[in-house]
RNA sequence: GGAGUGGUAGUUCAGUUGGUUAGAAUGCUGCCCUGUCACGGCAGAGGUCGCGGGUUCGAGUCCCGUCCACUCCGCCA
């Protein structure tokens, strides 16, 4: 054994034990005749005492940063104990040392409070793995599977593996594609998710599946996305909708629960699609802060049930909102004081090309109950007060108004809730706030393909009720200008979101499990009876065969894991994530390959430029 | 595919209007120090200013190109 207790267990009841740690060298401290060494490992960091005796021995065999050591002594009470860390109130006076390893010179200083950036911290992946603030994220990240997994095996779900090398399909994420040596000039996919596979188990009769599993899409990242993820994939059989959103709002619960320690007892908030986009602009709005869209102006044909106010701010000679299609604004609370130099940063902010609106209109609600507003010259205090009124703003509000296209004025307005959330601080980091966001549309409209393609998936289910208006009509769009006309817009998907805190941590769907209705929705996407043979022959063979119905939901666990740790970036999370152009920067990977490998693929090369 | 920001010592950064020898902190090395725990003190080493080209008497600084990193848009069923 190279020791008998870690580097953070020794406590004061250990008093002259004679002990053996092993672990790294995180600092020196030499004062003379006597040095202080505080050795970490995985537990924590103990005092190493190296009295006089052993001064010849050290100077003979000097101790660098990260040099592995292993020690030998009796454990002493201290005389300057420190509170900061839990071996604090001991040290171990050290009677024999031996290095069993050096190491050279650490390219950034291993502590919570790093000076590495983050470039050099990837390259160095297996250093930055040791600072005690990343080591506590993967920790988080292990109590976030082991909660799950207890969860779900305690609820009857079985984890069942599915392959990697699949079939590449056309729907969806581009493939990540693997070439096959044994088929020559074919070629496996990389799974997007295990999607058919946990429908055939399914059909198969495993009636409650799991899986914490890798997942690979290829196309462009950001700080929030890896081109292999992970998820928490489930689907269940002989259940509805509302038996799988129960279900995993007992799974989130379970693990806000063990993981944080809190117990989330109120109900999960339950939104439509609809109403979401409008009044929060967003499918997956942050609700923990009340601010909502204002829709002054919208197009009849994108929310047709709702009551058209635009009479409010039409018709006085603003151009800007006579001409716009959308105009909505939002009321920040307690903003009216703000001056000319923050208005103007508000309306650089929207100012630019990620936002791309013209401008911002402001109205103050000041608090003596009169209004101020940068359009003056075309509304005069009654219509202010009319807007002011509709936006539900109070005196000492400001107000904020976007207007232009439909859909970049709604991303927009959203865009600037949430700038304003945050800015207001009214986006609280140990407040979480579930919702469900339900009745998504089951298709949308390709513009270059004038095609519907699906939302959610090809194997969502639409709702009961538009089961028939799916089969019954043809998909076909004959009128591209007015595909919003056409029958198949309007149907809505047994599908739901599970939204925390304005980050989309789930998504799943009731799925189709009849044969002539999967045809028909590979066939509305464009697929003909051939394609859908050779893409999905084995789906819809299967389910000739007794299909149950059945649904599922998965889970973005890397997302997940960094929301429950409190950071942006899922980087942190991910033992050995790769950047943002899809490198491991300290594998060097992807990398070139060999000339014998490209012969036995049978595989040439063809690079452009 | 598009937009923006950045690249200067091992590291994190500063660097004025284009002007003498490019700085700070930290890390590193050496010496001193018996109670530190962000130890302290003294001394020292350490630079292809991402790369290429241009303007200029003179470029870290201005211009063009390029590479890399990051953020966002498109994209991500």
């Amino acid at each position: 054994m190279f020791r008998t207790h870690t580097c953070g267990q020794l406590r004061l009841e250990n008093k002259n034990e004679t002990v053996t740690l092993a672990g790294w060298v995180q600092t020196v401290r030499k004062f003379g005749s006597i040095t202080f060494v505080d050795l970490r490992d995985r537990y924590g960091i103990t005092q190493l005492l190296f009295a006089e005796s052993l001064n010849a021995s050290l100077e003979a065999n000097p101790l660098g940063r990260e040099y592995v050591l292993q020690v030998s002594g009796t454990v002493n009470e201290r005389s300057n104990k420190n509170t900061n860390i839990p071996t604090g109130e001991i040290e171990l006076a050290v009677s024999s040392f031996t290095i069993l390893n050096k190491s050279a010179v650490p390219p950034f200083t291993i502590q919570d409070d790093t000076d590495g950036g983050d470039d050099l911290r990837m390259k160095y992946r297996y250093l930055d793995l040791r600072r005690n603030a990343v080591k506590k994220n993967l920790e988080l990240r292990y109590a976030v599977g082991r909660s799950t997994r207890n969860y779900l095996h305690e609820n009857n779900f079985m984890d069942i593996e599915t392959p990697f090398l699949i079939k590449s399909t056309p729907e969806g994420a581009r493939d990540f594609v693997v070439p096959s040596r044994m088929n020559a000039g074919q070629f496996y996919a990389l799974p997007q998710s295990p999607q058919t596979f946990k429908q055939l188990l399914m059909v198969s009769g495993y009636d409650r599946y799991y899986q914490i599993v890798k997942c690979f899409r290829d196309e462009d990242l950001r700080a929030d996305r890896q081109p292999e993820f992970t998820q928490i994939d489930c689907e269940m059989c002989f259940v509805e909708q509302e038996d799988i959103l129960q279900t995993f709002e007992g799974l989130v619960k379970r693990i806000f629960k063990d993981v944080k320690g809190i117990e989330y007892t109120e109900k999960v908030e339950r939104m439509t699609w609809e109403n979401a986009m409008w009044t929060y602009g967003n499918d997956k709005p942050d609700i923990r802060f009340e601010i909502k869209l204002c829709n002054l102006k919208f197009p009849s044909h994108t929310f047709p049930d709702r009551k058209d106010i635009s009479s409010l701010v039409s018709g006085t000679g603003f151009n800007v909102f006579d001409d716009a299609e959308s105009v909505i604004a939002i009321a920040a609370p307690g903003c009216s004081e703000y001056t000319r130099k923050q208005t103007d940063e508000l309306t650089e902010w929207v100012k630019r090309p990620q936002v791309g609106m013209k401008g911002l209109v402001f109205i103050k609600c000041n608090i003596d109950g009169t209004y101020k507003s940068s359009v003056d010259k075309f509304y005069n205090t009654e219509r202010l007060k009319a807007i002011a009124d509709a936006a539900n703003a109070k005196a000492g509000d400001l107000i904020l108004i976007v207007a232009g296209p439909e859909e970049r004025t709604r991303k927009a307005a959203s865009d600037l809730r949430m700038y304003m959330g945050t800015t207001l601080g009214l986006r609280k980091a140990d407040d979480y706030k579930l919702l469900w966001v339900l009745d998504f549309p089951l298709f949308e409209y390709a513009e270059e393909e004038n095609r519907w393609v699906a939302r959610h998936h090809p194997f969502t289910s639409p709702k009961p009720d538009d089961i028939g208006n799916m089969i019954n009509n043809n998909p076909v769009i004959e009128n591209a200008a007015e595909y919003l006309k056409h029958p198949y817009a309007n149907i809505k998907a047994n599908a739901y979101d599970m939204v925390l805190n304005g980050n989309e941590i789930g998504g799943g769907s009731i799925r189709i499990y009849q044969k002539e209705l999967q045809e028909k929705m590979f066939a509305a996407l464009g697929m003909d009876a051939r394609e859908q043979q050779h893409k999905f022959g084995f789906l819809l063979g299967a389910f000739e065969y007794g299909a149950p119905p059945h649904g599922g939901i998965a889970f973005g666990f890397d997302r997940l894991c960094s929301i429950l740790g409190g950071s942006e970036s899922i980087r942190d999370f991910i033992a050995f994530p790769k950047n943002n152009s899809g490198r491991d920067v300290m594998i060097d990977a992807p990398s070139t390959i060999d000339e014998k490998q490209f012969e036995e693929l049978q595989i040439k090369l063809n690079l452009h430029s």
